[in-house]
DNA sequence: AGCTACCAAGCAAGCGCTTGGTTTGGCAAG
DNA sequence: CTTGCCAAACCAAGCGCTTGCTTGGTAGCT
């Protein structure tokens, strides 16, 4: 039974297992070039056995970006509790964010921008409200920023630009190189409140 | 016959036609969700008769992306050619990147981040190559402008970072709001040389 | 005649998913 | 300790459909 490694915040149930298999794959080769056959052999069972632990492929789908979603949403809100000033809350939300993205959650992060479009309109819009819930932790940090004159930008636009560069880390950072996660998010708290 | 606004940089032959339509089509639902029927449809011929101008559907995607780098890598070199100071040449990249990937060949840059992975691997080490000539323009500068004192970090990392803002744009930026292509970029530019 | 552009029809393969039945582990009654 | 039972987990087989692509032929222009 071939196993992939697992998604921090996904238990090791056999519906768990076939979720982390599936995050795997589907980074992999994407969602569409990943056949039922392939998530199944991948825990070591039959293709039609998956349909008794989700009723469709693309609830599979799903089901990795909401676990994804609220275990990181959670992080974030840890990360906003664990600083005392505004700027030291910004550089926890990059440290947080980064470490969903390149670390423990990477796989799942991935999946869930790049295969969003896979998901049908009504599913799109269940994870659309999640997402939103973990943006607005992101804004409230912004907003509480720039009202302190720490940057001149609008916040909304902000946001976007980190999103690009945060989501971006991927297809280049590598976690046994010389820049450590914590100088990548320095570097980036420093594209947002000056200091070049 | 329905057709699709084309893409700057490809003509109308019935070649670049069916690239305009298979760009659109791609961007919209993804290469694997986009049959060679929904092609034929959008230029009004039958599904077979792509195959007198293209040997396979993947060489469709092929092509997209070898036309897009081909005609961007031209306005990159015109737009370092149009500035004077290092800073100048900075300004013009992004300005141009920024009008590749929200403007007139839109839909062909979001296909080429976003379907990387559809192509075989000797298709997709071709795009390689031509894909270096192009980051190596935007290296030369930012080189110069790191070796000007106009920014502490890591070129490279640099380069990353602003591929990841101006990346994501198509996400979320609005031709027909306030901010302007111009402004966008003055704002990205900061980013890199200082100035919050 | 010969070339480009196309049509009409369909093949072989692969896809998601269904179906009916089998194994497995736990647990309470006898 | 055994027995009977149940639900969860899984298997083996395959159905119906869509897919990329092929084939053999035709229309029209030069």
């Amino acid at each position: 039974m071939p196993d992939t490694p697992a998604i921090h915040g996904i238990d090791n149930s056999p519906r768990g297992r076939l979720l982390s298999a599936a995050a795997h794959l589907f980074r992999d080769k994407g969602f569409d070039r990943t056949t039922v056959r392939d998530i199944a052999a991948a825990v070591g069972i039959q293709s039609g056995s998956i349909f008794h632990h989700f009723k469709s492929k693309e609830d599979i789908l799903f089901a990795v970006m909401e676990e994804v979603i609220r275990f990181n949403t959670e992080r974030l809100r840890q990360a906003v509790a664990d600083g005392t000033t505004p700027l030291e809350q910004l550089r926890n939300l990059v440290r947080a964010e980064l470490t969903a993205t390149v670390g423990d959650t990477r796989e799942a992060m991935v999946v869930m921008v790049a295969e969003w479009r896979c998901l049908s309109e009504p599913k799109q819009k269940e994870a659309l409200a999640l997402r939103e819930i973990y943006e607005q932790i992101w804004l409230d940090v912004l907003a509480r920023l720039h009202k302190a004159g720490a940057f001149h930008a609008d916040p909304f636009i902000m946001r976007r630009l980190l999103t690009g560069m945060i989501g971006w880390t991927p297809n280049w950072f590598s976690t046994n190189r010389r820049l450590s996660v914590e100088d990548l998010a320095d570097l980036i708290v420093d594209r947002v409140v000056g200091e070049a």
